[in-house]
DNA sequence: GCATTAGATTGACGTTCGTCGATGTGATCA
DNA sequence: TGATCACATCGACGAACGTCAATCTAATGC
């Protein structure tokens, strides 16, 4: 995925109902252009969404499961937290785009948006 | 830089003062296997390093000029903040072992860690 | 309708974080 | 020695965060 890869995934994601995090894909080249402050605070979202411990376990366990989808059902028991708390770091996790939620009779299921990560490792690249 | 490298990369910074961060290094594919709660909380504490727009900025600024060292006497400039603000910034950044400072006279000088920001890199990956 | 279930939301709490003024430290130079 | 300079540390403040009990919402099945 390059520069212009990640400027179309930006308008992809316009149509999402989050879309705080756009610019960040937008591709500047982070370690060659000082920062504006506008990337900034996007960029900064998008790594604090990654600097929780629970998240990481959260996202490592989705992405485990071999691109398959994962019922929250199981995750108070993946993170050993309560369920108020799982759901709430679920929608961080959500609102920074790195996963996408449907839900299906009373569970919901959640998987990981490879595109968001990979948009996050080019940055620091 | 594979699995190997960064675990080689990891007994290197065994030696320096920082050494929290060096099992995030050490190559657990973070994306295969759910992480375990220790590996959970050092690769946390690297992003949180990374979670705030004045920190991106301060390091972009590094980064940008090309590999050089950096004056922390432009910093306060460079990121609007006040001499303490900057200080404390750059000492997390510091911590989380992505720059090196070194003082020379008055004037303390920084240069990036770029495998460092390899190692992040290759986690998301 | 009503009971049950999964998950989201609310409200409150203690903790951590970003910030800056004041002060400390140590190198330079007269 | 004393003045000055660059940076670190301290202390205090308000804001943001992680957490959970209680409650709300919406889908299911009787």
């Amino acid at each position: 995925m390059d520069f212009f890869d990640h400027c179309r995934y930006s308008y992809l994601m316009a149509s999402r109902k989050s879309v705080t995090l756009d610019p960040i894909a937008c591709c500047s080249p982070v370690w060659t252009d000082v920062l504006d402050e506008t990337q900034a605070v996007l960029l900064a979202n998008s790594f604090a969404a990654l600097a929780d411990p629970i998240r990481l376990r959260l996202l490592s366990h989705i992405a485990a499961s071999g691109g398959e989808e994962v019922c929250a059902c199981d995750l108070t028991e993946v993170s050993g937290r309560s369920q108020p708390t799982v759901s709430h770091h679920m929608k961080i996790l959500f609102d920074a785009g790195l996963i996408e939620r449907e839900k299906r009779g009373l569970w919901v299921w959640y998987r990981l948006v490879p595109s968001r990560l990979d948009a996050l490792r080019s940055v620091l690249g």
